[in-house]
DNA sequence: ATATCGATTATCT
DNA sequence: GATAATCGATATG
């Protein structure tokens, strides 16, 4: 069944840490229909994931740990769940969630959302005069989502989304994906060919292909 | 509809 | 000095 109405936050569970500590594609497929929540005192934001793709460790040639541990990666060789977030083309930020075991480099970077709660409060974050039209605007992309959320770098770079004290956080709401499609990712030249986006099948709030 | 391009800066060669 | 896990705008069919 379509799920219209926002789930209510007790029944939102933290997904625990162990959760993280695997495979950066066993995560991406499994995060796909989980949460999304920035909360505090001013405000609350959730929207559901749906579309995520993984990077690997310093074998994976796409991916910012390819190189090695740098200052920028650091997170990604730290403990799982936590939020990498790098600035990119000079415009925009882009979240991740660290994976695999402490001391093993792995992500998932989040591509696009649907919102929930707080639709208002993001259309301002994104300058954007919100209709019905144009509500996937909001999150449809990883710069998009990340401006939405107010995710920036300086702020958010290293937070532990395993707790709700953080204020921001992945939340279980106990919903399983009907179906999901497979593809490779997008916006890269190296290693382009893998098939390591994932995104729930036909879902109107995914990003573009460019 | 698709194609191309400029913005703007942290990071790395 | 070049590049980049992007976006929004403009040009063209």
């Amino acid at each position: 069944m379509p799920r219209t109405k926002p789930p209510r936050t007790s029944e939102i569970r933290p997904l625990p840490r162990a959760f993280f500590a695997r495979d950066p594609r066993k995560v991406a497929r499994q995060l796909l229909g989980k949460i999304l929540i920035r909360e505090s005192a001013e405000i609350r934001l959730t929207a559901r994931i749906v579309e995520v793709e993984a990077y690997l460790g310093e074998d994976d040639l796409a991916a910012h740990a390819a190189a090695g541990r740098t200052l920028r990666n650091s997170v990604l060789f730290g403990p799982p769940g936590h939020a990498y977030i790098y600035f990119i083309y000079g415009n925009h930020y882009c979240l991740n969630v660290s994976c695999e075991p402490d001391g093993q480099a792995g992500s998932v970077l989040f591509r696009a959302l649907e919102p929930l709660e707080g639709v208002g409060e993001m259309a301002r974050a994104r300058k954007l005069d919100l209709g019905a039209t144009n509500k996937w605007q909001l999150t449809s992309g990883p710069g998009r989502l990340c401006q939405a959320f107010g995710i920036t770098r300086s702020a958010d770079n290293g937070r532990d989304l395993t707790s709700r004290a953080s204020g921001l956080w992945i939340g279980d709401d106990g919903s399983r994906p009907r179906r999901v499609t497979i593809t490779p990712r997008i916006g890269i030249t190296k290693a382009a060919q893998l098939p390591l986006r994932y995104l729930l099948t036909s879902n109107p709030f995914v990003s573009r292909a460019r």
